[in-house]
DNA sequence: GCCGTTTTCGGCCCGACTGTTTTCAGTCG
């Protein structure tokens, strides 16, 4: 699947177009045809092969022939022409805060820079200030802000850490200063992996008191900027949470607004436009009048449009919204709905808890059942077990489901799928378990015919009910091992398999558009499971709900909200085959 | 360069802020 890498080719090709000083409406083009790509839920080259890439939306006569160019070629003949005019480098002065596309074309043609040291250094001597357009303090911030130089990439923040932090500081305005309404915005509330910075709304009678409490919070190491309506701060971790002010009667309009996405709100106004209405931060108001016909509320806003209210998770511009125009939006996944954690650890194997304290509670998180998931004997080094140290587990788990019933504990096993597919026991061995659960973690760097071979051998194996973590990449950590994602969802619709959300907020595995694809594409069920190590990570499930509502995911599509007894049923099927 | 329940031509999201300017271009989210 080459998608991500084609639509790299049309960022660079937008910017580089930019820079050359084309037509705006072009760049759009260029960039929107990017995010289509990105998007896609098939790989591209197989549209392209099949001569479908017109039907995607986005991407015309044009935009197609470079597609096919670039891939029979690796080059797009655009892209090296405009490299030939303009050096590519100027890009990276363009991470420059402040620095843009018309600044940085200007100080190669009239200076001649054409790196980001050769632009230190003619700051630094104090060239840049008498350029018409630049003056003294452009001059000064271009040497402040190479100390940050924007590098996206590196300074999202897990979503793990970036929601407990909003949270935190939500409670603590709510406790402590004079906050009517307040509410998360931006990517933590639409449940991104990563995230880029906090944003939060309120309204107040008294914004100054706020804002004077909000920069004393001891999460604040350095204040950005402060006044009534914004204030934007850096945490210890170097996160930036802006905090803005708004009046009541905007506040939905504002919450819509802020929550994004960027793409999503674009096309909600393209949408206003055609109706004769303008949306902004403030509400909805007739183009011709001037009026205002909705903001209070964020449902509001999206019925002055005809549309129902779309979950925040879903506001990524793929589809939603024709969606909501029809009144066709899926009811999502809730955290209630989930019955059951299929995958956790205990002191047996490299958890830190007992058996006895992972079902308590779960108990407390109102689970109806569990299934004790210890790793199995060849993943030495977390003191993977035995047969026969599963025996001990089985025992305890009999006493303990006397001891908690109704509630109930399964046994069950994290298989390793071993580098040539084989598991840790022999086929007659994984009878003895209620039900298996097999990933890779180890021969991680197999190329991807092998390792996706191995998966879906594993997938085979009649004992084996659900995958876990499939593509296997660490979020900030390691990338995803070279799987053939397609080839083991359709190995897997074959074979009745579960492919498994991870949790775990450093894996969210499979991903929202990956899990999209293992419903929409193969018809496939999936199971939200939390991979805890410990009590506390069994709280991780909502992060895992998150990835699912992205994925616009409903009940039905997830084995772990079934109730007990049917899945006591699921469980029982091992024993026909 | 793309697109069409107004359009095959003439449009293409919106506002805040900054720094440079005497009314606005560039950048940002």
């Amino acid at each position: 699947m080459r998608n991500k890498e084609v639509a790299e080719k049309f960022y660079e090709l937008a910017k580089m177009a930019e820079l050359a000083n084309d037509n705006p409406f072009k760049i759009k083009a260029y960039t929107e045809a990017a995010r289509r790509i990105e998007n896609l839920p098939y790989p591209i080259e197989e549209i392209a092969r099949e001569g479908k890439l017109l039907e995607i939306k986005g991407i015309g006569k044009s935009i197609a022939e470079k597609i096919e160019q670039y891939l029979k070629t690796g080059k797009i003949e655009k892209l090296e022409e405009l490299k030939k005019k303009i050096p590519p480098s100027l890009l990276e002065i363009e991470k420059i805060p402040g620095m843009g596309a018309k600044k940085a074309k200007a100080l190669y043609e009239k200076l001649g820079i054409k790196t980001v040291e050769e632009l230190k250094e003619a700051a630094e001597k104090g060239m840049i200030r008498n350029l018409p357009g630049f003056g003294e303090k452009t001059e000064k911030k271009i040497l402040e802000g190479l100390k940050f130089m924007r590098d996206k990439t590196v300074s999202r923040v897990l979503l793990g850490i970036a929601l407990p932090l909003a949270e935190g500081i939500v409670e603590k305005l709510k406790a402590h200063s004079p906050v009517d309404k307040i509410q998360i915005c931006g990517s933590i509330r639409r449940m991104r992996e990563t995230i880029g910075d906090i944003d939060i709304l309120v309204t107040s009678k008294h914004p100054e008191k706020v804002m004077d409490y909000f920069v004393k919070l001891p999460e604040v190491k350095e204040i950005i900027v402060k006044g009534e309506t914004k204030t934007s701060i850096f945490t210890h971790e170097n996160l930036q949470v802006d905090l803005r002010v708004v009046a009541p009667e905007s506040f939905g309009a504002a919450i819509q607004y802020f929550t994004g996405s960027k793409q999503h709100n674009i096309r909600l106004r393209e949408i206003g436009i055609k109706m004769g209405l303008k949306i902004n931060e403030y509400g909805v108001f007739r183009l011709d009048t001037n009026k205002k016909i909705a903001g209070e509320t964020e449902e509001s806003v999206y019925n002055a449009l005809g549309m129902d209210w779309i979950p925040p998770e879903m506001r990524e511009d793929r589809g939603e919204i024709e969606l909501a125009l029809k009144h066709k939006l899926p009811e999502l996944i809730e955290l209630s709905d989930i019955k059951g954690d299929l995958h956790m650890h205990t002191v047996y194997s490299d958890g830190q808890n007992t058996i006895e304290e992972m079902a308590n509670e779960a108990i407390k998180l109102g689970y109806e059942y569990i299934v004790i998931s210890d790793h199995a004997k060849a993943l030495g080094i977390a003191n993977g077990l035995s047969i026969e140290r599963y025996k001990q587990e089985r025992e305890e788990i009999e006493k303990l489901n006397k001891k908690l019933k109704p509630f109930k504990i399964f046994l069950g096993a994290e298989l390793n799928i071993l580098s040539n597919g084989e598991v840790d026991f022999s086929e007659e061995e994984l009878k003895f378990f209620d039900i298996c659960l097999a990933g890779i973690h180890t021969a991680m760097n197999q190329e991807k015919e092998k390792i996706t071979e191995r998966i879906k051998k594993a997938i085979r194996n009649k004992y084996i009910r659900i995958i876990v973590h499939p593509s296997g990449g660490i979020l900030n950590g390691r990338p995803n091992y070279e799987v053939d994602i397609d080839a083991i969802l359709e190995e897997g619709k074959k074979y009745g398999k579960i492919f498994e959300i991870n949790s775990s907020p450093e894996r969210l595995d499979l991903n929202d558009l990956n899990a999209k694809k293992a419903k929409e594409q193969y018809g496939l069920k999936l199971a939200i499971n939390t991979d805890a190590h410990s009590v506390l990570s069994l709280r991780n499930m909502r992060y895992g709900i998150g990835v699912a509502r992205r994925a616009w995911l409903t009940k039905d599509d997830i084995l772990n909200t079934l109730p007990k007894e049917a899945f006591e049923k699921f469980v029982a099927r091992n024993d026909e085959r």
